[in-house]
RNA sequence: CGGGAGGUAGUUCAGCCCGGUAGAAUACCUGGUUUGGGACCAGGGGGUCGCAGGUUCGAAUCCUGUCCUCCCGACCA
């Protein structure tokens, strides 16, 4: 057992950072707060990159790139959005090194290639982009300009883990603009749903969709949206957000229009985004003391194929079979990997590929050949057992979904289970240290108390679920009067 | 950024207190036997001891600085 996984038991973060550097998913950099994202990993990126980049497509979208770096005269237009990423931004002051006279082999920012402006490298593009949509927009006939980037950002954290919350991470950014305040809100909504799609149906990942409190708001924005999703120790994970920017960065850019009546205005605004994090989300909420276990619909490898032989001419019989179904199976878009290598005994790559989260595994022998059968074990629940190879393809397809809405199940039912009802102090604090999980309580509204419980009990609330059932009640802290219940937890 | 722990073979770690030939397991290479849950035997290769200074006849070991990682906290649109 050389790669042996902390249990979630022992300690939840350890297990954690098993799973990713054991799992073959990311590794660590010699730069600070920086990971490698390794071919695994980034296989798992990929295919979630292409079906949100579809989705996106499909909702009207089109992608453009912007720069990496942001004029820091540009970068402070909007004040609130500069005021709230300030603390944690790179910034570009020098173009070029030279040989230190002083330490020979050595190099040394040169004095003289000083910046006349700093450049900012983009915690987010909000700024870059609405400098150039004031060239692309005057009329309504412009709009609505729907875009997307996939992008890299850098926000200087001070405190990294990996997916989860890294100085560099890959991400991709929506940015709109529209001719209404209504056609804006109902992008904003649209996106919000598109992400609860993607994550609940991809990822199999239950999420919450609500809307922010003032104090959890985007630096900038006007509403923020949210999907907030639960992992297995209990605490929330936002999983992405959406944001209704109002005509903030229209005004702190001069983006106006004129409308069919010649009226000029600022345009309406929107931006929205899912990062990388969301792989660390997926690895919380889904994984078990074996190792990682990815969901079929997005999993780098789908069904591995591993043989059983003790000679040659065994192993020759069974390619013959493993060839076909291989081929079988490619032609119905799955993605299989036949591990033939005989470096590694079966037992050897049992344990990997469950380590590596592969959803199904099919393992093959002479047994099997003189039965006409494969043994096939699910990741999700380790079950085995013996299938014809008649109709093989068919069942592994079945499968594949079977274990997707499995993993979602489970996933939901955990959630649903850790979705509790607070209506005193002593029973938020005791549900929070004990239970975890989602608390539902009422709040009097106002962000002093908000930061008081957050300064008492380290929860936050992550947000005022949509369409809210509306009820009379009394703020668990204060005990004035409220209207709904918030969702509350702790959080990464 | 504060507190704690750590960095020695690809990996996990011992050695450090008390300075004196760089170690184990595992992985890797070769050959053989194996193969239905992390195989076994024999042989072999692999290290600027994170980096930079200092003390010393001599530093993985002592001292100073620095970089990086992990855990806890603060911060986190």
């Amino acid at each position: 057992m050389s790669k042996e996984i902390t249990s979630r038991e022992k300690d939840y973060s350890q297990w954690y950072n098993d799973l990713i550097l054991k799992g073959g998913l990311a590794d660590y950099s010699a730069v600070r707060g920086c990971m490698v994202i390794k071919p695994y990993g980034f296989a798992l990126w990929e295919n979630m990159r292409d079906v949100l980049d579809k989705m996106f497509k499909d909702t009207g979208h089109v992608n453009a790139y912007f720069p990496l770096f942001v004029p820091k005269s540009l970068f402070e237009a909007e004040e609130k959005n500069a005021e709230g990423f300030a603390k944690e931004c790179a910034i570009v002051t020098h173009y070029r090194l030279k040989n230190d006279p002083s330490a020979k082999g050595k190099l040394m920012v040169d004095p003289e290639a000083k910046l006349e402006e700093e450049l900012v490298v983009r915690p987010t593009s909000e700024a870059i982009i609405w400098n150039t949509y004031k060239g692309w927009i005057q009329s309504y006939r412009d709009l609505p300009l729907l875009i997307n980037q996939w992008a890299n950002v850098v926000r200087w954290e001070m405190r990294t883990r990996l997916f989860l919350r890294t100085a560099e991470f890959l991400w991709q950014e929506g940015h709109t603009a529209h001719a209404t305040k209504e056609e804006a809100i109902i992008e904003t909504e649209k996106m919000l749903d598109v992400y609860a799609d993607f994550v609940e149906n991809w990822m199999a990942l239950p999420v919450i969709k609500g809307i922010k409190t003032p104090n959890e708001r985007f630096a900038g924005a006007e509403e923020t949206y949210c999907i907030e999703a639960l992992m297995q120790d209990g605490k929330a994970l936002q999983a992405g957000t959406s944001h209704f920017l109002g005509q903030n960065f229209a005004k702190a850019f001069d983006v106006k229009f004129s409308d069919k009546n010649n009226k000029l205005d600022f345009v309406w605004a929107t931006s929205w985004g899912v990062s990388t994090r969301l792989i660390g989300g997926l690895v919380m909420a889904h994984s078990d003391d074996d190792g990682l276990i990815l969901p079929p619909k997005i999993a780098p490898v789908q069904v591995v194929i591993v043989p059983i032989f003790k000679s040659i001419e065994e192993k020759a019989l069974i390619d013959e079979k493993v060839n076909a179904l291989v081929h079988q199976l490619k032609a119905n878009n799955i993605r299989v990997k036949y591990d033939d290598n005989d470096n590694a005994r079966p037992g050897w790559k049992f344990a990997e590929y469950e380590m590596k989260g592969v959803p199904v595994r099919i393992a093959i022998g002479a047994r099997d050949l003189a039965n006409h059968v494969v043994e096939i074990a699910r990741r999700d629940t380790k079950e085995k057992q013996s299938v014809s190879l008649d109709g093989l393809d068919i069942y592994i397809q079945n499968l594949l979904e079977t274990v997707q809405q499995n993993m979602f199940n489970k996933a939901k039912a955990y959630r649903d289970e850790h979705c509790t009802n607070a209506d005193t102090w002593e029973d938020f604090v005791q549900l929070l240290d004990t239970k975890t999980g989602f608390i539902n309580a009422h709040w009097d509204g106002t962000p002093e108390t908000e930061e008081k419980i957050k300064e008492l009990t380290k929860a936050t609330i992550r947000c005022i679920p949509l369409h809210n059932k509306q009820e009379e009640g009394t703020c668990i802290l204060t005990g004035k009067p409220s209207k709904q219940r918030v969702l509350f937890a702790r959080a990464y």
